[in-house]
DNA sequence: CGGAATGGTCAACCATGTTGTCGATCTTAC
DNA sequence: GTAAGATCGACAACATGGTTGACCATTCCG
């Protein structure tokens, strides 16, 4: 696997203000991915434990997307950045799982509103006391100064949209 | 979306001794992606303009998987995590879009190599040298040690063998 | 020699995404 | 008040990529 052997980490070495080439830089978007990969699977092992074996990262985006207040499939797909059949597919998904439910607007027909029933509130409250905790070994691992000074250095350099958008899957193979 | 409006990063208050949470930790992960699919989307539209517009993230990992020296189907799929029929498809579309070959190898007539064709190194050679641009260009925003401190950090987070894992988009939505 | 591993491929199936179409239902402009 | 347009949800067809399971060919090894 590549075995450029970066190894060690070898240090920089400035040199007469040149700066000879530390860390090759295709080793950040994988510990990137990785960092966060270990997240979500951290919290997956623990919401399977504690009862949640069916979620998936990917439904714990959609709850996310749907909150508390219930949306439409339309709106979902929105926040997502997927179109609304692939949204409704998810939110199919998550009904099945019995993690959502689907109710008619009284005061437009042609809407259904998407709300989370109390066991999808609560893997998502769960989930975020997890994601908690979890930062919180972060903060003892590295120090609560640096954890938060990553925080900050990728709000710095990521664009605040980018965030949440959750065709990942697709993304990430080809469409 | 979520709408905790974790806003303008409420700054930690230490008080006594005790620390008031200051980043919900669910941010963690959302930035950690976002950072993720930020530099891979730049990479992408570098390449999609110098080229190669059929590539997608995935099939860069599955180059970088095959290596300069070449594999077969199924030492691919154990690099990446999937299995051996997943990376042959894989290899596949890779050798459709130009970017691999497939050879006997004459020592052993059951493995098939694939190799990169003169196209696949190339990308692969681009790709790295983008990933340095892109780096280089956190290191002005961010500063150099920064850059550095948070690879640093990130590595003593994230178990070795989890960064190559390319069962991605499965793992992401559910198999 | 002959049985176990290994490599590649085929087939069926799942989960997600995409586009396009369509009927039903607001909304809005005249 | 009504007709044109926008939106919502759903269906269908298709692409990707992952999974298992089954099989055959080949190689390795006792």
């Amino acid at each position: 696997m590549v075995d450029h052997s970066v190894g060690k980490n070898v240090n920089q070495v400035v040199d007469s203000g040149k700066a000879i080439p530390d860390t090759p830089g295709f080793e950040l978007p994988l510990l990137l991915f990785g960092a966060f990969r270990t997240l979500i699977d951290r919290l997956h092992a623990r919401l399977a434990e504690e009862g949640h074996p069916d979620l998936r990262p990917a439904h714990g985006f959609a709850m996310q997307a749907i909150g508390t207040g219930g949306a439409t499939a339309s709106e979902v797909g929105r926040r997502l950045g997927v179109s609304k059949q692939a949204a409704g597919k998810t939110v199919d998904r998550l009904l099945a799982l019995g993690y959502a439910e689907r109710t008619d607007d009284p005061h437009d027909a042609r809407r259904k509103l998407v709300r989370l029933t109390p066991r999808g509130r609560a893997a998502l409250h769960r989930s975020a006391e997890l994601f908690d905790e979890l930062r919180a070994e972060w903060s003892a691992a590295l120090g609560p100064d640096r954890v938060r000074d990553l925080e900050h250095a990728l709000r710095t350099v990521v664009p605040r949209e980018t965030a949440f958008r959750l065709d990942a899957g697709t993304w990430l193979s080809g469409a």
